[in-house]
DNA sequence: TCTTGAACCTCTAGCCACTAGAGATCGTAT
DNA sequence: ATACGATCTCTAGTGGCTAGAGGTTCAAGA
């Protein structure tokens, strides 16, 4: 039996950030000692690996919940876990794409100025006054 | 001289939105009706339009603020504007970075089960509970 | 001119996933 | 016994909005 501060140590979440996973439902209500200090085991640990390696790969509070709710019942359909997993990449590439487009034209504007002339002058700003000097939609 | 809902469709951001950005100190204290209701004119339009564009960039709030602020002094130096583009490429590359690299592991992950089992021998599961499998960090 | 009803006003609260700080109590080493 | 770092709870703040309540104003049609 460990206590919250070791647990943050062993898994590098901050101590708050566990306390706000126990409230969310993400972890259960720790064990206490006499004097009301959290304390826990390996298996509090395994969880919170768990959640910390979801929030890593950047599953919301909500999927990581959802994939805890399975892993606690081995005898379901893992069907669900698929789906959120397979949701989050989808997600993930939809930003990746996103953003490529914005690298696009943010480089295109950042090469525009080399920042020694007037505001007046300044491709920047010209740019982000005016849309239609972008390549792309964004 | 055009009412907020109107400025709203034009610019395509939302009326909370606009009165949120004047809240903040990107847009100036609109006139009012003697009814207390906001007008604008082109002037407002135009640095809205500033607003949307450099927010669909990933600007921030606080970075447009700058931008805004140089605009207003054209016989200032625009050093400060391509450093505030400069630093959103370097966030916006990155970005995406990190994201390939989430995108590799999720894509493994979710390769690794067709959600026809049991949560049990989860591939999904088992990723998240063991970075180990993992072939890179991130 | 009067009436309707859409658009507007302000204010508060909520979203996500934390983070920071105050003020009090606990645990442990000397 | 004392010191002091770690822990406790509670509240509030972050960014960039969004939603809703409850009230007022504007503009068009009768
Ligand atoms: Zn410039
Ligand atoms: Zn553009
Ligand atoms: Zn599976
Ligand atoms: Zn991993």
């Amino acid at each position: 039996m460990f206590s919250i501060g070791e647990l943050s140590k062993r898994t590098k979440v901050k101590v708050p950030t566990i306390r706000y996973y126990e409230e969310m439902g993400l972890l259960p209500e720790a064990e206490r000692t006499a004097g009301n200090q959290r304390r826990y085991d390996t298996a509090g640990l395994e969880r919170l690996s768990f959640i910390r390696h979801a929030r890593d790969l950047g599953f919301s509070i909500e999927a990581i919940s959802s994939l805890i709710e399975l892993q606690d019942h081995p005898d379901r359909s893992c069907e669900a876990a698929t789906d959120i997993a397979a949701s989050q990449l989808a997600d993930v590439r939809a930003k990746i794409k996103r953003l490529k487009t914005l690298e696009k034209e943010l480089s295109r504007i950042s090469k525009g100025c080399d920042g020694d002339g007037m505001s007046e002058d300044c491709y920047v700003l010209a740019s982000l006054a005016d849309h239609g000097l972008c390549d792309q939609e964004h």
